[in-house]
DNA sequence: GCCAAATATTGAACGTGTTCAACAAAAGAA
DNA sequence: TTCTTTTGTTGAACACGTTCAATATTTGGC
């Protein structure tokens, strides 16, 4: 349904516009990954898409909204990938690293646009447009809901709260972002096996071993 | 000695150099603290330090180093400031949120500055320029040494790598950061609270008490 | 003191992200 | 239809970071 709403909806001049939106996204995607971030200029997408440079700059607030606006389908794609390949037997460790590990993956494919996404996302998470801020919300929403479920399976202790945990554990995954991205040639094993070491930190506090004294 | 050393260094010329590179920097620091980042140009800080432009782009590789340059002296005062007033008979614990209060006062003192350094701090690990690329390598030895030495006391169980320990801590650290300077007015009590919460989640994993079962 | 090599300094020029007043085209009222 | 209002589109203009060929100054050898 929401396919026919999304293109029929609205006024012919609304659709239109909508139209522009998606041959200025497509261009931007193109060059983006083509030639990296730094490189794409807005008036190279403005060209490629056959539109002023003006228009682009209405459809999306600055380049780096442009950026986020053009990757949003493959976010999409791979939150469907994770959805559809993570073992739902397995413990909350394994299911964190397998998701990481397709996210790694994907980041290591497009170093400079993941690189450029990573620091929109970290430096306007108070400023930021709504595709970044609906990622962030439904990385805690499901992140948090898997902890809980962990919990109730007994792999975390009860007096563990699960939403400073899934700060501390996505805060490491950020970092591990960062630092593996900040390499030349990201390398999306040696990136998991550093959020692995970290979790494995966290998950021995976490578990139902009672440190009882101090 | 290190002081007559670098005053009276080398021959005239040079020391008219690092003259004219003083007076950029203060120029620079002067501007970046009354402006802020973003609404402090080149221009302004070339004007300010009666110098042309090239020579402030000759002196520093670009705009973020000159920032960073800038908060050198700050930064060292923040460092000193922590050895001074750092207790130490405390837990690793107690000492890490002590230094963690200590700049985080400072970043809500200074919030569009620290934002761009730590922006600058973190993406550019690889290509950094040396001041940052020591600050780093300051953090992780002296880290990595107050962890060891808790160790010893038996704070930390014998099993725990320090390296690793100081990754995942450090990796709280500076997510704490990106939310805290995220907010529109950075407020350190709450930063420390954050990282605190999180630092606890990770303590009880590295004390002694052995999760004997899985 | 004089000259050539070395180098610090300079600001005009360039590329790029972003803005904005003007324009064109559709929507709605008459 | 015709007029007014609304709004998507446009590219010239602007501001800023950055570059670089030219200039000014110092150095070191003679």
């Amino acid at each position: 349904m929401s396919d026919d709403q999304q293109a029929t909806h609205g006024t012919w001049r609304e659709r239109q516009k909508q139209q522009t939106r998606q041959i200025i996204l497509e261009a931007a995607k193109e060059l983006f990954e083509t030639l990296g971030y730094g490189k794409t200029t807005i008036r190279a997408v403005a060209k490629y898409a056959g539109v002023g440079v003006g228009t682009v700059m209405s459809h999306f607030k600055d380049k780096a909204s442009l950026l986020s606006a053009a990757l949003m389908g493959d976010w999409e794609q791979l939150l469907a990938q994770v959805a559809a390949t993570t073992p739902p037997e397995a413990d909350y460790r394994t299911q964190l690293l397998h998701a990481a590990k397709i996210f790694f993956e994907y980041y290591a494919r497009r170093p400079s646009l993941s690189r450029n996404l990573l620091k929109e996302a970290l430096f306007s998470l108070e400023v930021q447009g709504p595709e970044l801020r609906a990622m962030d919300q439904a990385a805690r929403e499901i992140g948090v809901r898997a902890l809980r479920a962990a919990q109730e399976r007994g792999e975390i202790r009860a007096d563990v709260d699960c939403e400073v945990m899934h700060l501390a554990l996505f805060g490491e995954y950020c970092f591990v972002c960062i630092i593996g991205l900040g390499q030349p040639k990201p390398d999306p094993d040696q990136m998991v096996a550093m959020l692995e070491s970290v979790t494995d930190l966290i998950v021995r506090g976490a578990s139902p071993a009672p440190p009882d004294q101090r």
